[in-house]
DNA sequence: CGAGGAGTTGAGGCTAGTCAAGGCCCGTGG
DNA sequence: CCACGGGCCTTGACTAGCCTCAACTCCTCG
């Protein structure tokens, strides 16, 4: 359990007690499915290592992506409030978590206060990621979005003390694209535009990063950027719709 | 406080304990910010009547809306992670609001279970939410965009016990294109088109769904749906243009 | 070494963004 | 109470960018 803590980002101060609670590692392996959708809400799971894409299947079969999840996020939480899950979670590559019973997870929180800490910092970083997402699939030119998404992964990568330079995609271009909401022969030509623009390097799925400041800029325009200056027209009529708080 | 855990949607059993905290109601009227992007993080907020938009503002003044947020809604618990909110939430009408000081939660928590297990059930609810705003914004047509999110909006209704087919939207055009990741105009013309299928009648913000069955089955569609029949083979490819006269 | 999926690239049609103009609703002030 | 103004909402025309279909290559894995 402390090794739990530990991956979700906690102090392993009470990791003496922590241990009292053995979760053992569960193994999945890479394109093993953890949880289906619609499956009952059994657990949360911690990922140790690896990775996982979170997903909602249409009725007409179109997956749809809805996050990919990396050491120290928490899985399945969407569960609670339905009693079932309303997404599927399946392994990129070979993977280790931790499975937390639901049924303990309270007796689990009341005890382990750092425990109770982490879950709650972690959830709140997920829903922070809702923003990430809509900021993805917003609408804007493609190439942008996809100069998003490698920022946010790099991103996370430098949260989690890699390099944030080099990437190693572990999903697919089709994951990709439906997470970004676009066609994959899109998020090909669009890496095609990125690299043109001698942002990034790639081959097959190692991405690397080779001009950060010209990509966070890239990210930032709201319409399609193929400038190649530093001269981008910020001019956009703001929708006017906040009003300052007035008292 | 027993009045924000029955509008969490809790059982109020612990009711007479929980009236030893309580949190004074907040109003916020409409237009107004309840807080802003960047702000510290001070407190979480559970709507008790009224509505909110939440949102980001890109650097070029474009206006995100990630959610919109009715009563028994928690706004706000995404800036724990990182101390400070990552977004900024508005009033949609006039509101009222009950601000849970972060300093306390923890104590209130371990104190009030049934505030500990309403409130995780609602970050859950809204961590589904997520998975909505996907939906929302997948690579379909924009028509589909719009029927999915008055589905969404029908079914939150119902949800409260409301109708769930006469819906007032407090939030206005440009908001709601926002949210779906298009142009305003695009809302404009989409309701039009839904108008044109007998799905809807429209008065201003007063939407009356008429046909709950054919929106449903619009909202579902991954393609451009103007099925007319009553089997819905599933046709794909539709020119949807200029919806025809028809009847 | 072969098969099949993954990825890339090309051509064309159509949706939706953009710019523009006008009508409507609502709040404001006289 | 009414007139005014500014926003919201709608509609139209045009264009650009993305999706679709299709063919082909490359990598991976059995």
């Amino acid at each position: 359990m402390s090794e739990i803590l530990h991956v979700m980002g906690a102090p392993a101060d009470e990791a003496t007690a922590a241990d009292l609670f053995n979760a053992p590692l569960r193994r999945v392996r890479r394109g093993q499915v953890l949880f289906h959708e619609g499956a009952p809400a059994e657990a949360i799971y911690v990922v140790r290592f690896g990775g996982f894409k979170t997903l909602r299947v249409a009725a007409d079969g179109y997956e749809q992506v809805l996050a990919f999840s990396a050491p120290g996020d928490v899985i399945g939480f969407d569960a609670l409030a339905a009693g079932k899950h309303p997404t599927m979670s399946v392994a990129l590559e070979d993977s280790g978590v931790h499975a937390l019973p639901l049924g303990g997870l309270d007796a689990l929180r009341q005890r382990l206060r750092a425990f109770d800490h982490a879950l709650q910092i972690a959830i709140s970083r997920q829903l922070a990621r809702t923003a990430d997402v809509a900021e993805l699939m917003a609408a804007v030119a493609a190439e942008v979005r996809l100069a998003r998404f490698l920022v946010q992964l790099s991103a996370r990568m430098a949260e989690r003390g890699l390099s944030a330079r080099r990437l190693r995609l572990t999903m697919s271009r089709r994951d990709i694209a439906s997470y970004m909401g676009v066609a994959h022969e899109t998020v090909s030509r669009s890496l095609g535009a990125l690299i043109g623009m001698g942002c990034v390097e790639v081959h097959n799925r190692d991405i690397e990063i080779l001009d950060p400041a010209r990509l966070r800029e890239c990210a930032s325009c709201t319409r399609g950027a193929s400038d190649e200056g530093s001269t981008h027209a910020p001019r956009l009529h703001v929708a006017s719709a906040g009003v300052p708080a007035a008292e």
